[in-house]
DNA sequence: TTGTAAGCGTTATCAT
DNA sequence: ATGATAACGCTTACAA
């Protein structure tokens, strides 16, 4: 604990009155009329002494910490967790509050353990957060403390949440290779079941329905959503010359990564034969691919802001709606390098005739 | 503020006694000997009303807080601040506390604003983390309060602080290159005149002098410290075959990424024609390039946690020394597939007999 | 073995 | 316009 020592006794010692009056002029309390030269001296006093105050004993008085706790299950490895803890302390510092954040590690007793850490320390509301987009229960403990979840979503419809419009993601891929004239189109996907799996192919699947594309131009592949599954995926879609899509979107980056590889092996030229779009664009792998890659970025800031700000607001109405908001936001395709048009006669293979519906989306 | 509302009071007029004797049961206090019946009664009661300890009053009248505070120039965009947020929670946790963690983004005046927030809240103490090696000037608020730096380094010589060893960093990948037969070496530094910079040139030079490599058969050169910043590097050093270094050193994995791509326009392979070795051990690069980058991994979770237990250690004894203990912590090397001996007679050049100096290091 | 009461640093009610 | 004083929920001498 810092030896600040210099309380609100010393100030009104110094300044020669009550401590009720340097908290009223410290605090501008609304109906106080002071006289103007007794608050300049309480001010100089306070100043010259450095007086800081103690939060702990204003909240034990006023029943609000002015902190908030973020759990996480895996803030150590992924990459994305940074830019949710900034969205949420972002807004935080704007409601002059700070957060403890805490890795769960996937432990349910850890996670319990640690969030039984941030009631004791009586957090005005708790930010809950997966790293990947997925449905969570809400732990007991959550239950009688404003809470809301990122990245995650839940049965109870009291509680809100905020998750990645993985649809719109989808859809805006297919947008971006159909619009570049792209006329056979695969989707490698992640083998897992998880909502991004879904929700990612039901997005591009209806675009590029949308588009008049074929059911036998869209091919859809499922592997391990890693630079090595992304790998096979396209030496199994690429290695056919005849049946070749000419625009590959991938699950994530990282199988994006595997798949210029495969290109690479190929002797395919990205994007002249072959057109990749990504998803995540994450840091170090959507840029330093080369050419560098054109992906759908994922909200994480934005998820972790509007989480805190419906957590504020939750915290100062006082109490829980019963039936709570949720969003899914739309992340921004990034544009780099990595999707061109179709090269000449690439597409004769396609079974329907482009259609320039550029601008029609 | 959770709706705790169960006091310590409420538990002792449950348990028919004495707010005291709560607290002694639930304290474990030392001296104390309470009859086992009433012992029973309190704990039966506590755990039947759900009993929460309220730790800010507990903090006002212990003047211990049990938080720590986080302050780090850029958790958001850094793959490395997970890690060390991690080494810092998880002693944390064994000392019964909670982190705070504030982001600055390097701005001097958020640094302040931030501090100053966790001084309110009575912090124990403080962990001012830098994302890359720098010397850092130690905040003026931080000056009477324990802290610790974490990979970083100040003039003061008593706080305390823990970076990597940069040295050791580069001798372990010269050890690695010049161990599996290589002597034409190439190290591509970081333009940056910085510790990493400086520290694994100084290494590299040394393990390489001791294997008694000539001057003319290590050649440095400086780039971007990103793939582009690599790839230009690694085309210099790679397109005269006739001196081409047979191993690269690279000052991190994102430069080596670029050096794959210079190899694979060569249409050298890797680690057949060139060897590779990075560093950082970047989570989705190192292991996500193919063949898998043999790099030597940066200690952030290590140094998490030696600055973590260093500041309990001043936060128990109440006392900073004036001659702060000081670390710097070697990273392992991470073997994976990019490193193999040269290939067959590409050592002709080298003005030196390969001699086998295994496990003499 | 158990209870009384002071005090941690504030805010807020009520007097003056 | 300013000041006593009682909480806030807990720990800890000190008493009983």
């Amino acid at each position: 604990m810092a030896q600040d020592k210099v309380t609100i006794k010393q100030v009104a010692a110094a300044a020669g009155v009550s401590i009720t009056t340097v908290s009223h002029v410290l605090n501008h309390v609304p109906g106080k009329r002071i006289h103007p030269h007794t608050r300049e001296r309480v001010l100089a006093e306070a100043a010259r002494l450095g007086y800081t105050p103690n939060m702990l004993a204003q909240s034990l008085r006023t029943q609000r910490s002015h902190t908030i706790g973020l759990v996480g299950d895996e803030i150590a490895t992924t990459p994305f967790a940074g830019k949710i803890i900034l969205g949420a302390q972002d807004v935080a510092t704007s409601h002059d509050s700070v957060v403890f954040v805490v890795n769960t590690g996937y432990e349910r007793e850890t996670e319990d353990r640690e969030i039984e850490a941030l009631l004791r320390r009586q957090v005005d509301g708790i930010l809950y957060a997966a790293m990947y987009h997925r449905p969570v229960e809400l732990p007991a403990k959550l239950a009688n403390i404003p809470t809301v979840l990122i990245n995650a979503s839940c049965a109870d419809r009291s509680v809100a949440w905020a998750v990645p419009d993985e649809a719109a993601g989808g859809e805006d891929a297919a947008e971006v290779l159909l619009s570049a004239g792209h006329r056979r189109l695969a989707f490698i996907n992640d083998v897992d079941e998880i909502p991004a799996a879904f929700g990612r192919e039901e997005g591009f699947r209806r675009r590029a329905a949308a588009w008049g594309l074929a059911q036998e131009d869209l091919r859809v592949v499922t592997a391990e959503a890693d630079p090595a599954g992304g790998y096979e995926a396209a030496r199994l879609l690429l290695d056919d010359a005849a049946d070749r899509p000419s625009g590959i979107f991938c699950f994530n980056d990282r199988m994006a990564m595997g798949v210029y590889r495969a290109a690479a092996e190929l002797d395919l030229h990205v994007p002249r034969d072959v057109s990749i779009v990504g998803f995540d664009n994450q840091d170090f792998i959507a840029d330093g691919l080369h050419p560098g890659l054109t992906t759908v970025e994922l909200p994480h800031y934005e998820m972790g802001v509007w989480a805190a700000k419906e957590l504020f607001h939750q915290i100062s109405s006082e109490q829980r709606p019963a039936l709570a908001p949720t969003t899914s936001i739309r992340g921004p395709v990034i544009h780099r390098a990595s999707v061109a048009p179709p090269a000449q006669g690439s597409d004769l293979g396609g079974r329907h005739q482009p259609v320039d519906r550029r601008g029609n989306a």
